[in-house]
DNA sequence: GCGGTCCATAGCGCCAGAGGTATCACACGG
DNA sequence: CCGTGTGATACCTCTGGCGCTATGGACCGC
């Protein structure tokens, strides 16, 4: 591609100048004296190297090469100033597009609130979510396929930084009519001879480990009567009396009539929630996806 | 429309830039230092307000509002470089479009010879040519509906310039059987008892009541037996045996083995062809037509 | 012929910015 | 730990060209 030979101040001179086709009103709409107007379309011309306007005394008119060459200038102006306006849209955040990884267990819990947070203060944003467990969102960030993980323990990885936005602890979850829901708090050792529902590991393995950990630590082993892809359908089919299930206690957001939510003891398990993204990411959007996630979740 | 708030220049740095994602690199491929390329970029991010590149030690890459600007300028450089191309062609007078009347006595004579010329000269012009009397002709140039004419003799008209492009006698036209084919030049008046083949006198009013005009000078009235559009047809209609004809000597470029064209007695009498144009048309095209047209039929 | 309209020309001041050289800061690899 | 390659920074020069005012010159209508 060679230099370009045109000052695209001229090329916009040129135009109005196209429009009133009189230099005395161009040069008013263009806020300068009549004279510089003048020299500027001359320098315009010497460079194309043929006139552009057919002097009368009437005003002006085009010549063809300058009909030939106004649609040209109108098309790149338009086309940078449109360009211009988009760059820094997105420079700014308030426009693009952020791909979004996040754990299924977050699914129904920290993930709506936090895009739904997100979606209102920056509408012009294309949200991308993409449902992936912690370790493929980790390599995911790192090939550049997603901008922003939300992870369950998150790992430590050399290149991404991330902010814990939640630690919390576990619940069991319980039908309603069921004994234990009369406690304020259950010890897991109490679920141990209860069938329990559970997501398949494939789906959240940290969590489903560290569930089944808690059980082993209890000294016993949960038996999984039900599997359930969803946090959703795990807490109906708890309250369907399927079985018990133990949860991170996020998933009390999760409101059905006929399930109960307790603390269980001892309650020092807990669990975190993470944020995750390219330390050396300079996308805005991301800044603000972070600032959005802080004031949703508190200085985590 | 707003004034461009970025340089040409500016753009083309990025581009570049863009392509090679490596200033030393980029620079080279500028021709210019690499500081001086660091100082244009960091002046359009400015401008911007928002950076385009993410530098990294090992070469830089775009931002997602670089990535958005990209496409942009590109699209705007090469709008312009086209567009500055095609206005310089039209301008110079190698492209564009030329309308071009001409009278229908032309049609088989001067006018594939002119045409011809000046399209092997100037074959990116789209030559737009429009059969038209002479009197249209004249009006069409004032309306701006053709940029040239080919006139029978043209009338003096107070905005048009014309030249004579070719000032010729006139031919009589007879069967190669006729006795009057033996000699070698024939009295108007020798064909006061033979039937006329003519142009109806719609198509070319001006040659035709030359031609009339002849054969009243000669001292009668031709008895028009047979009327064809084109010259040609007039041409093999005599060579059918259905008349004799008078015409322009320019009518021998019709060849037919069964016609003969003799000179004609007295040989005064002239029909001029000109070339009219409008005095102010700055069209360059029109500039090279003249001279093409000067080339084929001398300085007359 | 006179004033009005319209564009071109001349001459001037001024500064944004393009380009240069020299040097720095940083990361990486041996 | 030091060389190498990367881009950034500092500082300088110089000029292109933008805009101004004042004036010229062509044309038109009254």
């Amino acid at each position: 591609m060679d230099r370009p030979e045109l000052a695209l101040h001229q090329l916009h001179v040129f135009a109005v100048l196209a429009e009133e086709l009189h230099f005395g009103r161009a040069a008013v709409r263009l806020g300068i004296a009549q004279p510089p107007l003048s020299q500027q379309i001359r320098r315009l011309e010497e460079r194309v190297g043929h006139p552009l306007f057919a002097r009368g005394p009437r005003g002006v008119s085009l010549t063809p090469a300058g009909r030939e060459l106004l649609p040209a200038a109108r098309r790149a102006l338009d086309e940078l100033a449109a360009g211009l306006d988009a760059a820094r849209r997105i420079g700014s955040g308030t426009a693009g597009r952020l791909r979004v990884g996040f754990a299924a267990s977050l699914a129904l819990t920290v993930l709506p609130a936090l895009l739904r947070s997100y979606r209102e203060r920056y509408s012009q944003v294309d949200l991308e979510i993409r449902e992936m467990t912690t370790a493929p969102q980790v390599a995911a960030l790192h090939e550049g396929e997603i901008d922003v993980g939300l992870l369950r323990e998150p790992p430590a990885a050399p290149d991404l930084d991330t902010r814990v936005i939640l630690s919390e602890g576990f619940v069991a979850v319980l039908p309603s009519t069921h004994p234990l829901a009369a406690q304020r708090a259950v010890r897991v050792k109490q679920l141990a001879e209860e069938p329990f529902v559970l997501l398949p590991r494939a789906i959240g393995p940290t969590v489903h480990d560290r569930i089944v950990g808690l059980c082993r630590a209890a000294g016993f082993e949960p038996a999984i009567a039900q599997r359930a892809v969803e946090w959703q359908t795990v807490a109906a089919l708890v309250e369907a009396g399927l079985g018990v299930s133990l949860a991170p206690a996020s998933i009390r957001r999760i409101r059905l009539g006929g399930v109960a939510y307790r603390r269980i003891e001892p309650g020092t398990a807990r669990t975190t929630v993470a944020i995750g993204w390219r330390r050396d990411d300079p996308n805005p959007l991301l800044l603000h996806f972070l600032e959005v996630a802080h004031d949703c979740f508190g200085s985590g």
